[in-house]
DNA sequence: ATTGCAGGATTGTTGAACAATCCTCTACGT
DNA sequence: ACGTAGAGGATTGTTCAACAATCCTGCAAT
């Protein structure tokens, strides 16, 4: 019975990674990568002539692309004029900050019940980034960073939750790219997330949601602050 | 000065009313109005000829609509065999209850800063629902359930956390469907809304969230034992 | 400096066409 | 009777070409 179920899941695995994907579902996929590693700066126009000769797709199948990144906040459609990589404002980094809070806070706090392995995934997160960190790969400190919130996230257990703390992290690293010095950014948290994770694998629930909302308050004024360059 | 501020406020809201939407989008709209009203009953398929015909558009058109609703996850789409209402599952039911349980009792918890017509919608939304029981409407009372959970996340002043919970309640719908009793499942939590709101008015932000967190025990496991007769 | 007006470029939408896939029904062999 | 194999039809996946609607640009006029 074990046996058959494990079979059952591997072959679930390599469903999703055989075609089982329309064209316009991984030209989204890759455009959804380009924005996200900053190849497609913000503000930059996704014309459907250009992209869809680019990918060699149609237009049709681009357009449906488009719509989900569209729902994804990663892109702005302005009717008639085209799409173009969102510019997040100011209020848009307030608002991504206010929705992780109350993802956030709300999971760690009630991670009482949360499987061993999740937890241990938050750890594992934050070593990653201190490894990150002493080679000086601070894109990659960013990048642990997020793994590491989205593993606080995990902990609540919930799909939905894990795609809309996804989704938001995404969007935030639109923010990201126009921030000009990612390592004062990112390595002033290291030692913060280390401390939070200490505190979940001491099962101090209560103590870490704490902790998390002060890092909460310190990393929305500094990164409103390396935005205040732009316009509100 | 602050004269044409107000004239431009108005002519914002103007510019959305007017076309500036897409037939996708419009499509969309519809659809979605029809799944969540129940006219189009889960695991109902959407033709792409039948669709088209029946609103008059293009099969090319109503894909991009199709992908907005898949995205929100209120239609699944099968590759090769089409879109269809989607059916939830009991783990579906639970999962988005502990998204809900996420958001509301997270932004009831830190709503000390809420603006005062925030707080006053959700009492409002208790009366409504009120009224429709006294009048025996039970597919209002579940409206303004809604509205009046929409009303607590609000409290975080959220714009993306706001629209998260309206998707999140719309998903709902489709379990509210197959719900055999709307007036026993809706009923019995009028008082404790009301009793929510008035906790909120008196600025009790803690003690409202932990009943809160007892609502969301006891209608979790109802809705699942209502959905007992699905199978997983 | 602002307005009005071509002209060109891009998007919005449609319809048709063809390939790929799925579903159903039938025929076959055991 | 049962399972299987295959043919046929229906639906979806994708592309292409066309046209309408809209936007942007540049220039002329006031």
């Amino acid at each position: 019975m074990t046996t058959t179920d494990k079979w059952m899941d591997l072959l679930a695995d390599d469903r999703l990674l055989l075609d089982r994907a329309s064209t316009a579902e991984r030209v989204a996929d890759i455009l959804r990568q380009r924005v996200i590693d900053g190849a497609l700066t913000p503000g930059t126009q996704l014309s459907e002539e250009g992209v869809g000769k680019a990918l060699a797709v149609s237009r049709n199948t681009l357009r449906e692309a488009f719509r989900l990144l569209v729902h994804e906040r990663l892109v702005v459609h302005e009717f008639h004029r085209g799409v173009f990589v969102r510019v997040l404002s100011v209020d848009d980094v307030v608002d991504l900050y206010r929705v992780r809070r109350l993802l956030e806070t709300s999971s760690v706090q009630r991670a009482a019940g949360a499987p061993g392995p999740l937890v241990e995934a938050v750890s594992e997160a934050v070593t990653e980034g201190e490894r990150a960190a002493w080679d000086e790969r601070w894109w990659d400190v960013g990048t642990a960073n997020m793994r590491f919130h989205e593993a606080l996230v995990a902990l609540a257990c919930s799909p939905r939750a894990n795609e809309t703390m996804r989704q938001v992290l995404a969007e935030l690293r639109l923010a990201f790219h126009v921030m000009s010095r990612p390592r004062e950014f990112h390595e002033p948290y290291l030692g913060l997330n280390r401390e939070i994770a200490d505190l979940l694998a001491a099962a101090s629930w209560r103590t870490a949601a704490e902790r998390l909302d002060a890092y909460f308050d310190a990393a929305e004024t500094q990164l409103v602050e390396g935005y205040g360059s732009y316009r509100a």
